[in-house]
DNA sequence: CTGCTGTTTAGAATAGTTATAAAACTGATT
DNA sequence: AATCAGTTTTATAACTATTCTAAACAGCAG
């Protein structure tokens, strides 16, 4: 009967490491943050996280799930994916990779690296450096 | 001294037609919309063509901006870019290209169409069919 | 000319996000 | 141990980009 308490205490771990790696203070609202953002890879807004957040127990207000998921973003921990004006997803895996967006079903996917481009440095506009790629495919369901 | 009327009497006339072509009905306030648009290949937001049709004279709406946005996308007279979540660009120039971000600017730059990839059809998420390839390059300016 | 129908406009409301003022913490000093 | 200064973090309140909806309008039919 002690699974869930010691894995609990395990994830605990692993997200104070990770949080310190990332040289991001711990206090409790971000622990319950990252907790429910690394329970897996994910692409998560920020109003789903902060329901998902706040139905676990800990609450926290919305402002702070952004403050954190801005800081998290700085620290290189998630990504932002800006899909329209209403819509920017969080990443919880940051490796390079390119993402599906369904424009039916809201759905964001992540693509296979072999189908993303592979892009020159050279030919970027004068006086500039490469910051980040952002790849988005938008897909439709097809009619049946 | 007529010159000027000539021009802007041809400009109307092209405005119509363009319209007329893609299936949008003519009104007073998306001709002024269209005119300040189209006068040339542009990346403009909302609020910044908003700012250009009222100080062209004729008043209009940003609430009447936007829907004219949204239906001249619809139509598949401009291009919509989500930069971020308050950034949203629309593109007159509806070719197949796509953009460099300038993030310590905020400018956005048209990309030679040869270094865009070219994507398989194959390979989409099962069920979908490819809708719109949306590729923005984050650049930042070299530290001098 | 009058009533009907679909379309267009724009004021008011909404939703996502951010700024700021207050609260909490840190850790040095007495 | 208590106090204070400086810093960090939180979350309320405010902001801004965008959309909804009710009213105005245009075009057609009788």
């Amino acid at each position: 009967m002690d699974t869930n308490i010691s894995r609990s205490r395990q994830q605990r771990q692993r997200i104070d490491k990770l949080l310190n790696t990332y040289g991001v203070n711990l206090t409790r609202q971000r622990h319950v943050i990252a907790d429910t953002l690394f329970a897996r890879d994910q692409h998560v807004t920020a109003d789903k996280l902060f329901e998902a957040v706040n139905n676990s127990g800990t609450k926290v207000s919305k402002a702070t799930v952004y403050n954190t998921l801005g800081l998290f973003v700085r620290k290189g921990l998630v990504r932002e994916i800006f899909i329209d004006a209403t819509r920017t997803f969080y990443d919880s895996n940051t490796s390079r990779h390119h993402h599906f967006y369904n424009v039916d079903t809201g759905d964001l996917i992540d693509m296979k690296e072999r189908l993303a481009p592979h892009f020159i440095d050279q030919d970027l506009p004068d006086g500039t450096a490469m910051d980040m790629v952002d790849l988005v495919i938008r897909v439709k369901n097809k009619a049946p």
